[in-house]
DNA sequence: TTGTGTGAATCCCTTCACAGCG
DNA sequence: CGCTGTGAAGGGATTCACACAA
């Protein structure tokens, strides 16, 4: 049980997570560290190791119960209790959030979603308006939400954050592309989709100069 | 000029040069490692070494000039070449990302959108018009495509991309919660919004538990 | 004096190799 | 046997510390 667990063991447990999902939909019994190894995209001594910072979950010789082990994994990832998540920012990428199937299928419920765009607030987006940003601190206390998912512009990322956090908001998840300062009890989760097209560029220059 | 450099480093980059376009803007002329490292969350050293992979950039005793490093970077980063992009999948995170300004502004062209439900096809997006997902053999070689957004339901990425990169895609931007399976030639990044929040939850639980 | 560039030291993550249990 | 769990080894990446250039 150790204390630190990397971000890359998390990913790493969500992909497992994954696997067994699929393998249990196969209707499969048991699996080994190889054979979730290769649907992981990793090595099985990897598979292991990132259990083995849990406890024990296999038997040996015999490979792991899926079923188990997915009940396992989704206790450890959090995914037993429901998250209640306010979105802030009903632009594009927030639709593209808000009904995003796979959210509410892992127990993240979104209760909540704001904007400062005078059109936009008393939208309805399926059963749910669209609140004022001027709403935040009450919504966060109010509707006991956990998590605030940012997809506002840079300008006004930082003072959202600080507001949420001071309303109590436990983790966020941050669509702007810019560092959010808060208080280090509180998680930020980064999701820069130009950073993300900037490693696929850079990666095609480099191999063109160097083959 | 070291022959690997890795991705936390291309990530970094990409920091800097978004610092380094504030302070652009702000009018600054120069710009000291240990400020840099400020704004990008890392420090001074991580700074200096992250450059001497590529060169040696700076002035001792003045640091950096701004508008210079900015426009290296740009270069390493592929910036200065305009990279033509197909959008597969005109779902809602397909149209957040067409809209996104920011890609426009890096030099990330988006010439094609394709999808595969004739409702779509034929639909218009600003000036552009979605075509057939059977029409991407045809796409990518005749309009020059670099690389190819994939943004459709898990059940169709693989085949998505295996038909892309043998239309001759260079990179993939996956947006499927899947691992896809490509030759090692083609850079893949993904992006998995699934696990952006469990790597949340399971800090809070953690967090929780053992404080 | 200031702040870069860089070898050396450190830390952390991955991989190896095998003891041990079913 | 087969496959897990894990200490030890190995490799990378970050941090340190300082020589050196402006």
């Amino acid at each position: 049980m150790s204390r630190t667990i990397s971000d890359s063991t998390v990913r790493r447990l969500s992909h497992y997570l994954r696997a067994l999902e699929d393998l249990e939909a196969g209707g499969a019994d048991s699996v080994s560290s190889d054979q979730l190894a290769s649907r992981g995209g990793t090595t099985a001594a990897q598979v292991r190791k990132d259990f083995s910072h849990f406890g024990s979950f296999g038997k040996r010789g015999h490979g792991y119960q899926v079923c188990a082990l997915a009940s396992t994994l989704r206790t450890l990832l959090g995914l037993d209790s429901v998250w209640r998540v306010a979105l802030v920012g009903a632009g594009r990428i927030g639709a593209a959030l808000y009904r995003y199937p796979a959210f509410k299928a892992r127990g993240y419920e979104c209760t909540a979603i704001l904007d400062n765009d005078p059109e936009k607030i008393g939208q309805r987006w399926g059963d749910r308006v669209i609140q004022s940003v001027t709403e935040l601190e009450q919504v966060i206390p109010d509707q006991a939400i956990d998590l605030v998912i940012i997809a506002v512009p840079v300008s006004a990322a930082q003072e959202i954050a600080g507001r949420a956090v001071q309303a109590g908001v436990r983790g966020v998840l941050n669509f702007a592309p810019t560092r959010l300062r808060v208080p280090s009890s509180v998680p930020v989760t980064n999701v820069n989709l130009v950073i993300e097209l900037e490693a696929l560029s850079f990666a095609l220059t480099r191999e063109g100069g160097e083959a």
